[in-house]
DNA sequence: AACCTAACGTA
DNA sequence: CGTACGTTAGGTTT
């Protein structure tokens, strides 16, 4: 047998070149934006890759260690005392790169009681003697003692990991001077300091190999020590026991009782969707491919066919009547897929059970279908807003939607950014959907169509379903589900927006930047971009030599708070006239994006992104009309720029008060929380009185926004330094804030602690609906990460009920709207706002419908309040 | 052209 | 060292 015949296994000590890997690369470069740091994950399979390619193992594993204890420190307990703590950057790297490597199908091996060299020195023995070719990776020195006929060893340069240097037999002898069973030896008498293992004194490697070609072994060194004469040998004779103990401790085990043998060590193909999926948590961008292409060498090696693809059926191209007699056979869930050219139906395809139909779009087919979609009979879509928004404007009511995958797998995991049925496909049925591939002008592989896609749909219904808990489906069916065809009817109505209003206030606010501008570069004395924060940094710290400000990335913030404090300490008329500057510039923006999105019907039709958030708020995009300017008087004349469109009578405001903190006072059940939202009084006013022991009518405007503040930020997860800062006052006052609040509200403090610890053992948090957000990073020993998950966490209940009463309360005004033949409508949704266009004749019952709705589409331990104004715009609604 | 960052608007 | 979003301009990378 030759060797390239031989199998190949390759060990590899994932602790010693993680770790190297983490001192090689800095961590500035490898960290998640949330801060986790990957330096060493990145470094070790960047390495991996590199090794498995070159090498192309038949076998692999890699071993780690599971603790600093061991063996060895019991039988010497100052075995590698004297190592410095490990960095806890670095802990926090192991599970995830074992996680990584689990998703590669790679054997991870670690074992109490034993190093990680120790399992390497036992796979190494198995290996050979069972006529593999081994290559050990590892970056021990001890590990030179694996090395024979069968063994290689490849070590680490100093620089890092990107470079090996291969150890054969020749290799070490060449190296060290000795054979590398001998080693050992070598190490024994020269000390290992890495390991807290003296050697003896003034004996390096030089002496070291000299002595034991002279003598042979080192028992016979030993034996013979007494021969050796001059201080060395004093000090060998002297040191003897020292490398007895050194020579027993470097030993590595070859019989550690393993959990696989080497046969089971085969490689396997990777689960390219875990891959995927823990490389993109890790924002590991460019080993994706990298990865992807080692798979299919991988999968070609390990010649393990996977379960044979499945198939779609073809679709049968329908006629309309065939259409309409296909659903009236139809039974149970219906997959709808509605291709949309240029806004309106071009093709649909329906399928049911194995079967797929389709069929251009046409008057006929509309027909044909359109008694069937306005029936309850179920359908599943894949992200079925876009395409309702198409059936209703072709003249189709859609009823019975049933599922929607898309906003099915974002339920289940709303973290995660790819939002295709494609993706679902490849995660739930573990097939590939087929897409056209789209850098081809003339595509070699055909995309599936509309048909297809209703299939595949169902499919993966089916599989969502399954992986869904109750109360998350609960959410699907009574929460999402309607409020997807309200938002479609939303986004359909747009509102109407005055090009004439802003396109004046535009004007204006382009002179007025351009007189600022003026004025600021008369100041310095020179021009500069004013929206350039790296030009004002030349001009603020460099030119003007203003104090420095807090650190960005990429130097000092130029930012309105930081400008705000600059001020304050060094005065300069630049500053100011930078921060006008920059609110005249960002008004004059928003107005413009807004001016740009009015449509030929003079109105805004904004998307309103159901996926969106984490929380299962709505985001708003293309425009955002979620973020339109309030707090300043100027501002608020965009505001009023939203008109009553012409055929309606006036706009309505209605706003949730508080919304959060009564959810707060619901979930945490403070008796005096509770007590506020019931008596009636001002709610800062309260608890204002409460804080600082006076009667609510003495309570200051100051205690007031002390209060307030602390309050909004309970919900945040707010500090006493945040606190502190915002306030503009010092921490202690914010601390002593903080605990007089929670000595009269204790319950709340108790509520958001334990609600966070709950999520910690659960691993995600739940809504008052059951809306879950998973929380992976709750016990992540990465502080910073740790803490932040834990504010978010805490968050989370809080927002997300919010957002589900909201919802609820959407689709319910919507739906009574309709159900009462109302041609008032919602136009707009801003988190715990809403704005209705009211038709003429209809104030009191719209009134009345969204009052009603609002209040009651949650059932808390204290009232939803509900403030409503009305106006010819939305400024003017506003109350 | 695609991507990132700083800044800033909202609830 | 306060949660959740989207957009923009400037700047950098490919």
């Amino acid at each position: 047998m030759t060797d390239s015949a031989k199998p190949t296994l390759l060990v590899v000590d994932g602790h010693s070149l993680a770790y190297r890997a983490f001192f090689a690369l800095p961590v500035d470069n490898f960290s998640t934006k949330d801060g986790q740091h990957t330096n060493g994950i990145y470094g070790f399979l960047a390495m991996l890759i590199n090794l498995i390619k070159a090498e192309q193992p038949t076998h692999l594993a890699v071993a780690f260690d599971t603790s600093r204890k061991s063996f060895r420190t019991r039988e010497y307990s100052e075995y590698k005392a004297n190592r410095s703590e490990t960095p806890a950057e670095f802990k926090g790297q192991i599970p995830l790169l074992q996680e990584c490597l689990a998703a590669m199908s790679i054997t991870v091996l670690a074992q109490e009681d034993i190093e990680a060299d120790d399992i390497l020195a036992t796979l190494a023995h198995q290996g050979s003697s069972q006529g593999y070719s081994v290559l050990v990776c590892s970056g021990d020195r001890d590990t030179i003692q694996l090395v024979n006929d069968d063994v290689t060893l490849l070590y680490p340069n100093v620089q890092g990991v990107s470079q090996l240097k291969r150890y054969d037999r020749d290799a070490v002898i060449e190296r060290y001077g000795v054979p590398p069973e001998q080693y050992p030896d070598v190490a024994a008498l020269v000390g290992e300091t890495s390991d807290n293992l003296p050697g003896v004194p003034k004996v390096g490697e030089k002496t070291a190999v000299k002595w034991l070609n002279q003598f042979g072994s080192l028992d016979e060194l030993l034996a013979g020590a007494e021969t050796i004469k001059g201080v060395v040998g004093g000090n060998l004779r002297e040191h003897i026991d020292d490398v007895r103990r050194n020579r027993a401790l470097n030993r590595l085990l070859t019989d550690v009782d393993l959990p696989v043998t080497v046969d089971e060590l085969e490689v396997q193909p990777m689960d390219a969707q875990a891959v995927r999926d823990i490389f993109s948590r890790l924002e590991f961008k460019t080993l994706i491919p990298r990865v992807a292409e080692l798979a299919g060498i991988e999968q070609q090696m390990a010649a393990v066919t996977s379960a044979a693809a499945v198939s779609a059926p073809t679709a049968r191209e329908m006629s309309a009547a065939e259409v309409a007699a296909w659903l009236a056979e139809a039974v149970g869930d219906v997959g709808v897929t509605i291709a949309v050219d240029s806004t309106l139906p071009s093709r649909i395809g329906l399928a049911a059970g194995d079967t797929a139909i389709e069929a251009d779009w046409s008057e006929e087919i509309a027909a044909a279908v359109a008694p069937w979609f306005s029936s309850p009979a179920p359908k599943v879509f894949s992200d079925a807003k876009p395409q309702v928004k198409a059936l209703r404007r072709a003249g189709l009511t859609v009823e019975g939607l049933a599922f929607d995958t898309i906003v099915a797998g974002w339920l289940l995991r709303p973290s995660f950014p790819d939002k295709t049925l494609a993706h679902l496909v490849d995660r739930y049925l573990d097939e590939t959907l087929p897409e056209a591939d789209p850098s081809q002008l003339v595509p070699e592989t055909e995309g599936a169509t509309p048909g297809q896609l209703s299939w595949y749909s169902l499919r993966v219904a089916d599989a969502l379903r399954a992986d869904m808990p109750a109360s998350v489906a609960h959410v699907l069916t009574d929460i999402e589900l309607p409020t997807l065809l309200t938002l479609a009817d939303m986004e359909l109505a747009g509102v109407a927006v005055s090009h004439a209003k802003l396109s004046d206030f535009s004007t204006e606010l382009a002179a007025r930047a351009d007189v600022i501008a003026q004025d600021a570069y008369a100041t310095i004395g020179r021009e500069v971009n004013l929206g350039s924060p790296k030009q004002l940094q030349e001009v603020l710290f460099e030119e003007l030599q203003l104090p420095k400000t807090r650190k960005t990335k990429t130097g000092y913030s130029t930012d309105a708070g930081a400008l705000a404090d600059l001020r304050d300490n060094t005065p300069h008329p630049f500053l100011d006239q930078l921060l006008q500057y920059r609110e005249a510039t960002k008004l004059r923006q928003i107005i413009e994006s807004l001016d740009g999105a009015i449509a030929d019907d003079d109105r805004i039709h904004t998307t309103y992104v159901q996926t969106g958030s984490q929380t299962g708020r709505l985001s708003s995009t293309d425009p955002n009309l979620q973020n339109i300017p309030v707090r300043t008087v100027e501002s608020r004349r965009i505001r009023a720029a939203f008109e009553v469109g012409s055929g309606y009578e006036t706009l309505l405001t209605a706003d949730y008060s508080q919304i959060e903190m009564r959810i707060m006072a619901h979930l945490s059940e403070d008796p005096g929380l509770i007590e506020a939202f019931n008596s009636g009084e001002d709610l800062h006013r309260f608890v204002g009185a409460r804080v600082f022991g006076v009667e609510p009518e003495d309570v200051t405007s100051q205690m007031r926004t002390k209060v307030k503040a602390m309050s909004y930020g309970l919900v945040y997860g707010l500090s006493a330094f945040g606190l502190s800062k915002q306030l503009r006052i010092e921490q202690s006052e914010a601390k002593t804030l903080m605990l007089e609040y929670f000595a009269r509200f204790g319950a709340v403090r108790d509520y958001l602690r334990s609600s966070v610890e709950q999520a910690r053992i659960d691993g995600y948090t739940e809504t008052i609906f059951g809306r879950r957000r998973p929380f992976p990073d709750l016990g992540s020993p990465n502080r910073v990460l740790r803490e932040n998950a834990e504010r978010a966490a805490l968050n989370a209940p809080i927002q997300g009920s919010a957002a589900d009463i909201m919802k609820i309360a959407l689709f319910e005004i919507h739906r009574q709207l309709v159900a009462d033949g109302m041609r008032s409508r919602v136009l707009m949704q801003i988190h715990d706002e809403l704005v209705v266009e009211v038709a003429p004749g209809e104030w009191d019952a719209a009134e009345r419908i969204v009052q009603e709705r609002m209040a009651a589409a949650a059932d808390l331990s204290v009232p939803l309040d509900v403030q409503i104004g009305r106006g010819d715009d939305w400024d003017a609604a506003a109350h």
